[in-house]
DNA sequence: GCAGAGATTTAGCCGAAGCTAAACTTTATA
DNA sequence: TATAAAGTTTAGCTTCGGCTAAATCTCTGC
C-alpha cells in the first residue's frame, strides 16, 4: 500500500511533530532535497496524510498519524524482538529495524508482539504503540529538566545516534539506571548527575535526549 | 546496492534455473509481462549478471548466481529463523521472508546465522547456501523418482504453494518422515506411499515436488 | 515600507520498473 | 515449404521519487 519512501516520511514527521514541520528540517532528517520534500509532501496532502500550508510547513492528519505510529509500532517491536533473540549492540538495532520495518507484514507482526509479551516499551525504552496507534500519555522528562536532589530512574535513551548511545552506555546511562542531578549549569543546560557513587557532566544536547522518571518502574 | 526488483528477478532465474529460461517463464514466475521481463534481462546483461542471447532465452552468469545465491540464503536463513523463535505455520514463513530477505545486512545475516548454529537446511528442508554461496551437492531424489520398497526419509517439501503444503502437512508427509514406496503409476508418475502403517495416494504434481534421501541423516 | 536573506515552491530533468500495442523471430503445422 | 501461431523484443507511455536551477514567497533589519 504505502511505499517505503511514504512511510519514511510519516514517520519523520510524527518524530518531529506534533508542531508544523517546517519544509527544510524535513528534508534534513531524510537527507533528502528540500524540492523532494515539497513534492512529497503534496502527494501526501492529496492523501489526506498531511495538512500542508505552502510556505507554512505541514503537519501529520489524524490519517497520516495512524500511519505513522504504524511504522513506528512496527520499529520498536523489531527492535524488542531483535534484542530479545540475537544479541546485537543497542545501535546496531536501530539500523536494522529502520530497514526491516518496512517489511513487516500485519501477521508477523502480531506474531512478534505475541511473542514478546505485547511489551510496552522498547529497549531504548520508547513506548511501542499499540496496534491501533495507542500511545499512553507520556510519563518521563529529560533529564535536563529534573528537579535538583530528586532521586531519578532512566527511562529513555535516543537511539537514532550511534555515538551518543555508546557514551550513554559506557557512562552506565540506561534505562532502569538510577541516579540524581547535583547541579545544572544556568547557561547551556548541561547537567552533573550522581550515579554509583561517581559524578558525571552530561553535555546539554545529551540531557535533552535522555529521559528520567521517579518510578523504579518504568 | 541491487534493488528488490533486481534481487527478484536473479533469484527466480536461479529457481527457474540452471538451463536457459524463457522470458515468458520469468515473466509468469515473477507476475509481470513479457516485456518487462526483456528489458530487466537486457539491464542484468549489461551488468554481467545473466546471459541474455535475445529470442533465446537467458541464464545466470557466475556473478549473477553468486548474487541470487545470497538472497536464497537471507530467505532460507530467515525462514528457519522465524520457525525457531516464533511459531508460525509453515507456508507464511514463506511469504514473510520473501519480504524480509530484500532489507537483511550482512551483519544481521551473521547474527541470525550464528544464533541457529549454522544451519544446514531450512524448516522445509531445502539446504541453505553457505555465505559465499556453497551449495553441498544435492544428495536428494525426487519422490517420483525412488526405486520401490527402498526405505526412505522426507528431506524436503516445497515452501512456494501453500495448499500443496498444507495437504502435506495434514497427511504427515513433512521432512524427516520416513515411508516406502509401494506402487507407481506408469503414466501420469503418481505414486502410492506407505507411511505410519497407511498408504497414500500422491499425485504426479506432489510426487516431483517432494524430495527423499535414504539417510535418516538429511 | 522596502531590500535582501533565507526558505519554499515550481519547472524540468533522470532512472527504475511497470504497462500496452506493434513489430519482429522462431517454431510448428498444413 | 509457406504460413499461422506462439514467443520475444521494441517503442512509447506512466508513476514514483530523486535531483538542480530558477522563480517566488516571507520575514527581518534598516
Amino acid at each position: 500500500m504505502a511505499s517505503v519512501a511514504v512511510e519514511n516520511y510519516l514517520k519523520s514527521m510524527w518524530e518531529l511533530g506534533p508542531a508544523a514541520v517546517a519544509t527544510q528540517e524535513l528534508a534534513q532528517h531524510l537527507a533528502v532535497a528540500p524540492a523532494s520534500a515539497t513534492r512529497m509532501l503534496q502527494r501526501l496532502s492529496e492523501r489526506g496524510l498531511v495538512a500542508h500550508t505552502p510556505y507554512r510547513g505541514a503537519s501529520l492528519t489524524a490519517a497520516g498519524e495512524r500511519r505513522a505510529l504504524s511504522v513506528v509500532r512496527r520499529h520498536r517491536l523489531l527492535e524488542t524482538f531483535l534484542a530479545r533473540t540475537l544479541d546485537l549492540g543497542r545501535d546496531q538495532l536501530h539500523d536494522e529495524a529502520e530497514r526491516l520495518e518496512h517489511a513487516l507484514s500485519p501477521a508477523l507482526e502480531r506474531a512478534i508482539d505475541d511473542y514478546l509479551g505485547n511489551p510496552q516499551r522498547d529497549p531504548h525504552g520508547h513506548p511501542i504503540p499499540g496496534p491501533q496507534g495507542e500511545l499512553p500519555p507520556e510519563g518521563d522528562s529529560p533529564l535536563g529538566e529534573w528537579p535538583l536532589d530528586r532521586p531519578a530512574t532512566v527511562s529513555q535513551v535516543p537511539d537514532r545516534d550511534g555515538e551518543m548511545l555508546g557514551w550513554l552506555e559506557s557512562q552506565g546511562l540506561v534505562p532502569g539506571r538510577e541516579l540524581r542531578l547535583v547541579a545544572r549549569d544556568p547557561f547551556d543546560g548541561g547537567v552533573t548527575v550522581k550515579l554509583d557513587g561517581r559524578l558525571l557532566q552530561v553535555a546539554a544536547s545529551v540531557a535533552e535526549e535522555v529521559r528520567v522518571s521517579d518510578g523504579g518502574a518504568a
